[in-house]
DNA sequence: GTCAAGAGACCGACCAGTCGGTCTCTTGAC
DNA sequence: GTCAAGAGACCGACTGGTCGGTCTCTTGAC
């Protein structure tokens, strides 16, 4: 049963914190147990495996972001008005779950075969929101006919490469570069000047 | 001295494959000492350390990458010329150097603080590359003024993204995407419509 | 003979995971 | 109310394998 046992939690903490900064091969469990205060012992009755633990942390934080920007796409009408709500949800979670966000941008990537199949499984779904919504607005005359497919997945690079970018440097703070980023994808996919000022 | 010896070739060779399909810290030495059909000895003969033999890799790539960028876009002259003679250099690199660009780009990421700081170096470089020249191209007013450093990392990302995309798939071949992704960049930083088309 | 080049047995630090055991809390028969 | 019986949570010394790196020993060219 998974209780809400504080034991647990702390371990998780103690996971994201030191996953997020040494990366998953210089993460040692015993360094996770004495964070944790905890033991050896605790440590493998809450959890079967280290590996275990990283792809938990890497599962629960795509569902999470997965789940805010389907809400907020869900509240808008407009393909523009939702490329404006999906953004600013997920530059949200990232900005609010930063440690988290470099473990499942830069500490999962590199890790070997066992690894890159769910992160190319997780990294798909996200290219195919996009990849739907941008032929949407292609249908409804939004955006210029395009390979959406290739837009698609250079969003996802440029997004993402914003965010490491923040993560590593702290700077810029990622709700003040929303703007810029913003009018930059819009432009990528050919929005009118004229529509990407404005947000109605 | 960087004599051209024949074991040293199969070592980096086998380096290349095995570092480039596995990751590093799932290479074992061994393994590589079996490929390159030699010793411990002969590759400790050869490199001081497995670290030393994978940065050389990376460095080696980048300064490569570099080179043929820097080639291409003194050939040009004019602002979006050179954004095409510089993303065919780049494209035709990775594409020509498949696993060196898995190690490059992949697998060099996630490793701890040790690497990331080499990491950070090689990449800032490219970025500084393209910020220089959007910024000249803003100056001489080929394109809207913006937020040209973000811009430069978006495009970094991009370019990344889609070339992982071909490292993990193979497809589509990186050649028959450069028109749909030159679209796109420039696009994205403001060209107008009717200078995507041209080349002149 | 000597030295670059290579062979491969060996070393020992390291570390994920195990396992016998303890401690506390719940349950239910009386 | 109490106490035996058990369950769940947790402890930490230990192990067994792994793997980067070293060391001594060959070999062959000059």
């Amino acid at each position: 049963m998974t209780q809400n046992s504080n034991t647990r939690t702390r371990i998780l903490d103690a996971a994201i914190n030191i996953f997020s900064t040494k990366g998953y091969h210089n993460t040692r469990m015993d360094e996770i147990v004495e964070a944790a205060q905890t033991s050896k012992g605790g440590v493998y009755f809450h959890f079967p495996s280290k590996q275990d633990i990283f792809l938990g942390l890497i599962d629960e934080f795509a569902n999470r972001l997965e789940n805010r920007i389907s809400a907020s796409i869900a509240q808008e009408e407009s393909g523009i008005r939702r490329v404006d709500a999906a953004l600013s949800a997920c530059l949200e979670t990232f900005s609010a779950y930063r440690k988290l966000a470099k473990i499942f941008l830069v500490q999962a990537v590199g890790l070997g075969v066992a690894f890159e199949e769910k992160q190319w499984e997780i990294h798909d779904r996200f290219v195919s929101i996009v990849q739907q919504h941008l032929d949407e607005a292609v249908q409804e005359g939004d955006i210029v006919s395009q390979n959406t497919e290739l837009a698609a997945y250079a969003w996802m690079g440029a997004l993402n490469e914003v965010v490491v970018r923040w993560i590593h440097t702290g700077e810029p703070n990622l709700e003040q570069s929303l703007p810029d980023l913003r009018a930059f994808l819009l432009r990528s996919v050919g929005v009118p000047e004229g529509r990407i000022a404005d947000d109605e």
